[in-house]
DNA sequence: AAAGATTGAGCGATCAATCTTT
DNA sequence: AAAGATTGATCGCTCAATCTTT
């Protein structure tokens, strides 16, 4: 592991140049690698699961709950999008799919008919609410048990700083 | 959960029936959503710029630096895989492209001849260097520059938490 | 002209299957 | 038989282009 230049008699071992590759203070490296492998952790386990027992992406879940607890169950795909954090073109396919299993309908929007709603059905209701008891199991088990309620709290507020509060967080609660 | 049959004369105003769609407490979702929005967002600004300046993505930049940090400036397929937390068919498609730009080459491994070493260039070097100084750079705009120095080590004791310390966070620092 | 929705093209990533070496 | 690497198939996702309505 070369173990430092210890100089000495350096044989020609040309050490490249190395132009040095810069790293991060090791307090912020751990904040930041942390960050990026717990969400990589979390978010794949429970995609496989919810794959696996409800034939759901993470992404179709969060779908189907933004429109279970919208008014009316429904809402246009734009805001669907927004507020799911897609592109436009993936929500549209992505509510093929689930109109292809009955989970959800279009219809066209009265006032402005540019416009085109999603609209869940019984089928969807009855199915995102076994997937939901189901989902926030996991996100307790694999996220919140290892927290302290302190924890919790602080984690909030550092979303908040670093979403200048445009969090898209739902009516009043959370989504997948 | 329908409120329980109340009885009594209910309208015909059938409820659909809503099988409650379950939701978070309010402070688990702010923590929840927060994570899973913030992590978006972070990471698709920085991905999108460094696609843009670099030509690099998150996980090529990843690798790349993975490999400048190691003795020798090389690392076998599968390690890169395990450290970069990606598949390992991911890791031979990236390291195909970044090999066709002259940034790594592909070497046998004398001890093991199953295994193939990826062995960063100076060309690799010089621009993981540039790259790593610029994205450094904007780790702390988009996350660090909002939090105290106590949230950082908050958020590191969480992750610590999360990860049952399998934390495979670089030989010292940190990665992308 | 601009917004909403959809479609086409292409990248990023994984899984399963294959081939080689141990 | 098992591990390491690669390839093929496929999915998730975004961007750019298109069509419709405003």
């Amino acid at each position: 592991m070369a173990a430092t230049e210890t100089a000495g008699s350096e044989p020609a071992l040309a050490p490249a140049c190395v132009n040095a590759v810069p790293r991060l203070p090791p307090g912020q490296a751990e904040a930041w690698v942390g960050f990026l492998a717990a969400h990589a952790q979390v978010t794949r386990r429970l995609d496989a699961e919810l794959n696996a027992r409800f034939d759901l992406s993470l992404s179709a879940l969060e779908v189907l709950a933004r429109l279970a607890w919208a008014d009316h169950g429904r809402l246009r795909m734009s805001t669907v999008a927004e507020t799911a954090l897609l592109s436009q073109s993936r929500v549209s396919r992505l509510v093929d799919s689930l109109e292809e299993r009955g989970l959800v309908e279009r219809a066209s929007c009265p006032s402005d008919s540019r416009g085109v709603y999603a609209s869940i059905s019984d089928a969807g209701r009855e199915l995102v609410g076994r997937a939901l008891e189901w989902h926030w199991e996991h996100v307790n088990e694999l996220f919140f048990s290892s927290l302290s309620a302190a924890q919790v709290s602080q984690l909030g507020a550092a979303w908040r700083a670093i979403l200048g509060h445009s969090v898209t967080a739902a009516p009043d609660s959370s989504a997948a």
